[in-house]
DNA sequence: AGAATAGTGTCTCTCAGACATTATTTG
DNA sequence: CAAATAATGTCTGAGAGACACTATTCT
C-alpha cells in the first residue's frame, strides 16, 4: 500500500513474514531473491505491500499462500519495523510476522524461492537479518513457555520427534526422561492409538490437545 | 501520515501510546478526550500521526513529550492494529506504544488529558479498550521476568516502595521477607548510603544496577 | 541373535512459599 | 513509651536435573 504522507512523500506499508519450518535435522528459513535490477543478488523475508481493504494479518496470509498450505501454518505479529533509512530511496514501514509450518505443509517450490538452513543462511538484504536474528530469539523463548512447538509437527507425532524438534530450536541435548516426565505432567497431548513403526522398536503417536492451556504461566523471578 | 494505497483510498499511519505511571496507591493510564465533532464526548490514547523523516518510535516519543518528562520514559513497541475497519470512515494503521513513567516525571496536564486510574476508566473509543487490556496484560507479564517495575519508580527507592509496586500492578498482596530475599538474590539492586526519613524507622534506599542482566532466562516449562 | 529405537523410576538438591519477632525512629 | 515502619531467618514441600536399564520390533 503506498502511502501519501501529510506533505508530498510516499511511503510503502508492507508486511514480511518469517517463515521457519523443520526439514533434515535443521530449522529453515524461506527467503526470496531480492528482484532490485541495480544489485546482483541477495535474499529477502517474502513480503507484499497490503491492500486497501484486507487487515495486516490477512496480507501476511496473502504473502504465506504461494508458499506453503496456509491452512496449516501458525501466524502471529512480529513487530513492525519503520526506521526511514531502513531501505534506501523509499520510505517502508514493514508489518513483519512469523510463522511456523510443518514441514509436509511446504509447497513445491514454484519461483525462485529457497528453504535455507539457519547455519546456511545467506547474508540477507537491507535489515533483514536483524529481523531473522529477533524471529530466531523470539522462537526461542515462546518454545520455553508456549506450546508452539508443535506447530511444526503433523497432527500426529512421537515423544522422539518432539524432542528432537526442542532439541534443534533450542540448539541443546535434552534428557529423555525428564523431557518425558515433563510434557506429559504439562497435560497438554494425549495418546492416539496409532503407533510408527520404523526400524526399531514401534512408538507411540500422540496428538497436540485442542482443549489444553496453550500458555503457562511463568514462575516470578523478579518476585 | 496519510498513505496513498495502490488504488486511490488514503490510509493514515499514525501511532499511540499507552502510557502507565503509578499514583496514588493506583495504577494510572494517560487518555485525552476525543475530538470528533459529532460523537459528544470520550477518551482516547494520546496518539499522531507518523512524520515524513521520522522513524516510528521517534513518532512515539513526539507523541509523549507534551504530557510527560519524555527523558524518563521506559518505551517499547507493542503491537500494530490495522483492521481496515477500527476507525469508521477512515482506514487507519496504528503502531502503538507501551509506556511506563515515574510520577515525578508527569507535567501538569496542560490540555484536556488526564490520568485515570485503571478501576475507574472510562469506555475508551474506537478498539482502544482492547488496545489498553493488552498493554496491562502485557505490563503484568513484563513485569515478572525483567526489570521494567524500576521504571515506575525514581532513581532511589526503598524495599517497601519496591514492594508497593508490584503489589498494586500484579494486584496481590506480597510476603514481605520473601520479595526481600528474592529482589535481592536477583543481583540487579543495590544500596545507596541513603536513607528516607518518615513516620517510623528510616529505610535503606537502593538504586536499579545499570549493569544489571534486566531480562532473567525464565525456567522452561515446556521442558 | 544383534541392531535399533521406545519406554520407564529414583534420588538429591535447590528454591518457592509460609510464617513472627526484633530494631529503629518520631511524637 | 506508644505508634509506625524497617529489617531479619527457618522450615517444609515441590519439582528440576542427573542418571542406566529393560522392552519391543526388524533383519
Amino acid at each position: 500500500m503506498v502511502v501519501k504522507m501529510s506533505a508530498k512523500q510516499e511511503l510503502l506499508l508492507s508486511v514480511n513474514v518469517v517463515i521457519f519450518s523443520l526439514q533434515e535435522d535443521a530449522l529453515q528459513v524461506l527467503l526470496t531473491p531480492c528482484q532490485e535490477l541495480d544489485s546482483s543478488a541477495g535474499w529477502q523475508l517474502p513480503g507484499l505491500p497490503v491492500e486497501e481493504r484486507e487487515s495486516l494479518e490477512q496480507a501476511a496470509m496473502r504473502a504465506l499462500s504461494d508458499l506453503v498450505d496456509h491452512h496449516e501454518v501458525y501466524l502471529e505479529q512480529l513487530y513492525t519495523y519503520g526506521e526511514p533509512q531502513r531501505i534506501p530511496d523509499c520510505r517502508q514501514v514493514s508489518v513483519v510476522y512469523f510463522a511456523l509450518v510443518p514441514a509436509h505443509a511446504r509447497y513445491p517450490s514454484c519461483g525462485a524461492e529457497r528453504w535455507f538452513p539457519l547455519d546456511e543462511l545467506p547474508a540477507p538484504a537491507h535489515d533483514h537479518g536483524e529481523i531473522l536474528a529477533y524471529a530466531l530469539r523470539r522462537l526461542r523463548y515462546k518454545l520455553e513457555y508456549s506450546a508452539v512447538g508443535f506447530q511444526l509437527l503433523p497432527d500426529e507425532f512421537t515423544l522422539s520427534e518432539l524432542q528432537h524438534t526442542y532439541e534443534i530450536i533450542l540448539g541443546e541435548k535434552l534428557d529423555k526422561r525428564n523431557f518425558r516426565r515433563r510434557i506429559l505432567q504439562a497435560d497438554i497431548i494425549e495418546e492416539t492409538p496409532h503407533l510408527r513403526t520404523g526400524e526399531g522398536r514401534p512408538a507411540r503417536l500422540y496428538r497436540y490437545r485442542p482443549d489444553a492451556v496453550a500458555e503457562v504461566k511463568a514462575r516470578r523471578l523478579f518476585p
